[in-house]
DNA sequence: TGAAATTACGAAAACGATTAAGGGAAAACA
DNA sequence: TGTTTTCCCTTAATCGTTTTCGTAATTTCA
């Protein structure tokens, strides 16, 4: 590998000078900065990261802390595709990805020390359980973090607007006619809590009382859950003519259980997700949800993690919502 | 950051000394050893891994180069899951794992510089183009590398052993009295010649012969060219009763377009698909497909890698095969 | 008991970059 | 002409490890 040494001595200058005509600095004469800069890329010249991060204290590596319930990790249906533009993002600005976990060879470390010893310059958390104290701890850190879909105090956030995007979806629905309309959540969480006070909020905005046996507890990303928690509505003397899901991979086990129930979607019955993942378009007939914005949320969360590594004036304090899109699909018929 | 130097200022020795305990060199004294270590443990010490690797060369980074023809990253339905378990394996032993790209901030970089600049121990490669100029230049390099679904001079590989996969699926397919079987396979690749390859061996051990319109290309994880696919087929005169899919996304753009033809499956024509992923089983009906066994895929391209990386003895031209399970579903029918 | 071998440690160089401080030469100024 | 600036460049320290080599102290052996 050829280093600094090398092309100093190529071009007869000492490394200090090779240094600073690299990065650019004032203190060299220009004719000089453009001869060392061409000879380093004729000899295939490659900065020595290890060597720059134990000068600089800077590896341009972000970390990624992700776990969700169902440990999913790199197969979530939703959040494949956020980390997906968070990757290519980070990448045009130089950064790699590393994900953070508590498993690191033998020993079990905390969130925080896997970050530290890895020694990246920010981490992006989401779906985690943001009351762990581990979190806590490297949110607290000195480390800048941007967490998704969650506020805290201390860190930059991206969030999609839950609020916003279940108006957009239950307004479509009550426009077919629907009026009992249930809905199946979520486990608790910042997200659950403000789609769920959305739902109730729009309709009592309609006028419209919903029976408690409507608003069921299920499981992100578990079909089964879904499935059962659909059997369940079904059996109502009352049932509901549509049904929302926590998300359209839940989605899909809920349209399985109706399925085998005898009822066909949206003919018998109506239901809509939540995401906008890639199976919800080729389902036939295609579902109707909430498409989030999963190209810019992975985006701005990257670009303001990078912002805040590189600009530390940067309040750590800003928070930004993005907005979804009503996927209309054709599992919601019209009454 | 507590450095080596201040855990030998707390024990009074040199840091040669206390590096040498904490790596278990038989240099230094048993009751020593252990003193020096617990005093590392109990200020929290976390060696610095730039330090470390700018010294020994050993990152603790291994890369990923995965680049499919439709750009899903880390959204790819079969290979997010061989990832999830790679980069499982790979930090119960203590590497992290970066993905390898050619775009790095605003330059391009061949994979070759990526795997440099970053300074990965090892390369897996998996789904690329293994034409591709560039490709070869890193398996040809002097970084270890393990390719997944491909063999290779200078290359361990892990190969999922599709010709006996596709017997597995055509044998119970066989097994149901199916007789007129169409074939859209993926583009050309080495998985798909095996798999075509089989298809027509077992079909001619059977005596069947295979119609020229019921083997199409058709294109990995695209559910509208399946779809496509699936409409010439019924279009023909004498149709097929059952047909695979490339894979198990793309069938459900196949069960799609069924669907609209107003088929349903498996009572008027059967389906079946490839690989096993997670939506396969939450359909109604199940798919048959073949499961691949992504979990020791992923493991043991990860296992195989670094061993490669700290034991370079090992032979660098070994290949492993991973079989996998037919799982029956409800696509294909009795006939 | 004296020589040889072993053990346990430390001093110091190195890895490849960045960067503060210093200095020589040219340019600017009086 | 002498002094001050400015411009470029070098020297050298440094980041935190690992590792070679030297050596003092101890043990082993004849």
């Amino acid at each position: 590998m050829v280093s600094l040494k090398d092309i100093a001595a190529a071009c007869g200058v000492s490394t200090a000078t090779v240094s600073k005509a690299l990065n650019d600095l004032p203190d060299i004469s220009n004719e000089r900065k453009q001869y060392i800069r061409e000879k380093a890329k004729e000899m295939g010249y490659l900065p020595n990261l290890a060597a720059r991060a134990l000068k600089t204290n800077h590896s341009y590596n972000i970390g990624i802390l992700f776990v969700d319930d169902k440990n999913s990790g790199l197969t979530h249906p939703h959040f494949s595709k956020v980390l997906e533009s968070l990757k290519t993002e980070a990448e045009s600005r130089g950064y790699d990805v590393t994900f953070i976990n508590h498993q690191y060879g033998k020993r079990k470390t905390s969130y925080l020390e896997h970050c530290r010893y890895r020694g990246v310059d920010g981490v992006v958390i989401a779906c985690v359980d943001f009351n762990q104290p581990e979190v806590l701890e490297l949110i607290n850190s000195n480390i800048p973090t941007v967490t998704i879909d969650h506020v805290f105090s201390g860190s930059a956030a991206i969030l999609s607007d839950n609020a916003q995007g279940m108006r957009q979806l239950m307004e479509y629905i009550l426009s077919q006619g629907h009026r009992q309309i249930a809905y199946i959540h979520g486990k608790d969480s910042a997200v659950t809590r403000e789609r769920t006070v959305s739902f109730y909020r729009i309709l009592e905005e309609h006028g419209i009382e919903v029976p408690d046996e409507y608003v069921r507890e299920g499981i992100y990303n578990d079909p089964k859950e879904a499935a059962e928690q659909t059997r369940r509505l079904l059996e109502l003397k009352n049932p509901p003519t549509c049904i929302l899901y926590p998300d359209d991979y839940a989605s899909m086990g809920g349209l399985a259980a109706l399925k085998e129930a005898g009822l066909s979607v949206p003919e018998d019955i109506s239901i809509a997700g939540f995401d906008g993942i890639s199976i919800a378009e080729i389902l036939e007939p295609p579902l109707t949800t909430l498409g989030q914005d999963t190209e810019s949320i992975g985006r701005m969360a990257a670009a303001k993690l990078i912002d805040l590594i590189e600009k530390p004036k940067t309040t750590n304090q800003d928070i930004e919502k993005v907005a979804g899109t009503l996927i209309t699909g054709r599992t919601v018929r019209k009454l």
